[in-house]
RNA sequence: GAACUCUUAGCUCAGUCGGUAGAGCACAACACUUUUAAUGUUGGGGUCCUGGGUUCGAGCCCCAGAGGGUUCACCA
């Protein structure tokens, strides 16, 4: 275990302290909240000399003699209040306010007051408080933001919690602390509740398939491997969930969408999280161009919903989701890029294309590969606004239906947005001869080493010889869709608990009863704080080393017993 | 996986030429009955990420490692 810090010392002896004053540091009653912090800065002439009932985090005290204010914040904001010593200590006895409240209450303690609705002289609204109670203590100091209010509104954050590591890995202070972290997330969740509303007014029904799944597909992607022991088999983290869907279009339901979780076993970046969520949408009896008018119109509300316009200022750029939005082929889109027509090129066409415009390519590359080289460097980086990119090489599709008049290509269209894609769609390879075909395509790029190929799932096709209708697919990615619209740089920043190495934990030092050793109790307290986690460690310590950290701890802790000689630290290690 | 870069007090950060560390907030003590980053005075607080090396001497220089960030590779 790491050594107690001055501070957490501190509150430890605190929570002793209020056990002598017959304190309990955490209740089990219930606190009778009527009100939230933001209700009262909303509405208040309706709150004004009202008495109300709050709970929340104690932010902030600022003590003046017998009258003191601090600063207390709930789950929707803060609030100011106001405490005198002789309004929450009528008696004699003072030590309510002089001690409890003064001493032994710390910033990060959850309390709950009663107190009546006021502005101060200065014109802040506040809440008068005539009582106060603990109901859960903090014995780990927050990190501390200093927020002041400038002449002209603005805030300024002083000292703000920014490491980007601390933050993830203790995202619940980065969310005690940071506001803007908490609105981001709202809007996160205003984000989802906007689509599923907007679908289920279509009356289309959201549904839930399997994330362990026998044979994973529906994207090209390394899966996450595990065993179901019951079974004795291998079962894989769903890559996506599309084949499932499509089975149940084929079951007779005509619109099914899900929100799901999906796992991939590659590269993490800025804009990938091994987990992620997608949502993936199929409509019987449409088509591709069908889908564009629904993501359009879909993702427009999105915006409405969360700002309330259809403009998101997104980095340095202002994007705007109002429809309709631009359509262009993906042919047409690299060929406004490079300057001149590539439709009709053949591989050697396209790698000169390529080395005109140092586009980087490999030998291996076929003539899908060399359009999508061109138009990832090319096209993709530069489309700010959401723009269309329609019909893309067959090769690259395998779920995809062909165009009647030009058979190599498929139906498909991705919506880009600042420079990354953020959805994916088509209309859906229906034709099960077709698909076999594609799927053995794949199993050939697989023989040839490619780990992202799919496998070929028979279950899916069986499905599919039973007919499926003709059907629009959308794949959506959320946390992309989040980041945009909350003007967030980083996946890490719209996912509570992104992905990390794992840390560095300082762990309890469980294993070594000192006590059992010969460890006097005045030195139990301390040697309990070193670094030692199991009896072999400990024996195999230099004793001098020890020996010098007890002395160190000694000064540090104040502790009146004299230093164990080196003699007596051999003896504990001997009988241990 | 690669390159670059960061890691110093609870938090945000300084740290000169290599001479065993500083500030603000937070914390402790005292004063203070409407404050606004409250204020004033005083004080305590450090595994300088870890492990080696060079050196009389390392927060600083060198090597190795850990973790983070960015970019690239990978990635619908």
């Amino acid at each position: 275990m790491r050594i107690l810090s001055e501070q957490e010392l501190l509150r430890r002896k605190a929570l002793e302290e209020l056990k002598t004053m017959g304190i309990n540091a955490y209740p089990s009653a219930t606190f009778p909240v009527d009100t939230y912090s933001i209700d009262i800065h909303d509405r208040y002439a309706a709150f004004e000399g009202k008495e109300v009932t709050l709970a929340g985090r104690l932010m902030g005290k600022r003590i003046m003699g017998s009258a003191s204010f601090a600063e207390l914040q709930d789950a929707k904001g803060r609030i100011q209040v106001y405490l005198r010593r002789d309004d929450v200590c009528p008696g004699e006895d003072k030590a309510f306010y002089n001690v409890f409240f003064k001493k032994l209450l710390d910033i990060g303690d959850h309390i709950g007051v009663v107190g009546v609705v006021f502005k101060t002289q200065l014109g802040e609204i506040s809440v008068h408080v005539s009582k106060l109670v603990l109901l859960a203590k903090s014995v780990k100091p927050l990190p501390v933001a200093k927020e002041v209010e400038k002449e002209d509104g603005t805030k300024e954050v002083y000292d703000a919690f920014t490491d980007a590591e601390q933050r993830y890995r203790q995202r619940y202070v980065d969310l005690i602390v940071n506001p803007q972290v908490r609105e981001t997330f709202r809007k996160r969740t205003l984000l989802v509740q906007a689509m599923r509303d907007f679908l289920n007014k279509r009356g289309y029904l959201e549904v839930e398939t399997p994330i362990l799944q026998p044979l994973y597909g529906g994207a090209a992607a390394r899966p996450f491997k595990t065993h179901h022991n019951t079974l004795d088999m291998t079962l894989y983290l769903r890559i996506a969930n599309e084949l499932y869907l499509k089975r149940l279009i084929v079951g007779g339901f005509d619109a099914v969408y899900e929100f799901s979780k999906d796992f991939r076993n590659e590269g993490m970046s800025r804009f990938h999280n091994p987990e992620f969520t997608q949502m993936e949408l199929y409509v019987a009896y449409k088509d591709y161009a069908w889908m564009m008018d629904l993501v359009e119109e879909m993702v427009e509300t999105v915006a409405l919903a969360l700002h309330g316009k259809t403009q998101v200022q997104v980095g340095n750029h202002v994007i705007d989701f109002k429809r309709p939005w631009k359509r262009i082929s993906m042919y047409g889109a690299i060929e406004e890029a490079a300057g001149q027509p590539v439709a009709h090129l053949d591989e050697q066409g396209l790698r000169e294309v390529c080395a005109a415009k140092n586009v980087e390519v490999d030998d291996t590359f076929g003539r899908a590969k060399l359009i999508d080289a061109l138009f990832g460097e090319l096209v993709e980086p530069h489309l700010i606004q959401p723009t269309f990119i329609t019909d893309y090489p067959v090769e690259m599709s395998p779920l995809a239906k062909r165009k009647a008049d030009q058979p190599e290509l498929v139906e498909r269209f991705e919506a880009i947005c600042n420079g990354k894609e953020i959805c994916n769609a088509f209309s859906e390879l229906n034709d099960p001869m077709d698909q076999r075909a594609r799927f053995e395509e794949q199993l050939e790029l697989g023989r040839r080493g490619d780990v992202e190929a799919m496998v070929l799932d028979e279950d899916f096709l069986r499905a599919i010889e039973y007919g499926m209708p003709p059907t629009a697919g959308l794949g959506i990615g959320i946390d992309r869709l989040a980041m945009i619209m909350t003007n967030q740089p980083s996946i890490q920043e719209v996912l509570f608990f992104p992905q990390m190495r794992p840390e560095a934990l300082e762990t309890a030092s469980v294993g070594v009863d000192y006590a059992a050793v010969g460890v006097p109790d005045a030195w139990l307290g301390v040697l309990s704080t070193m670094p030692y986690t199991s009896i072999e460690e400990f024996k195999g310590a230099n004793p001098n080393r020890i020996f010098n950290d007890l002395g160190g701890l000694r000064k540090k802790h104040k502790i009146e017993a004299p230093v164990p000689t080196v003699e007596q630290i051999k003896s504990w290690q001997a009988a241990a």
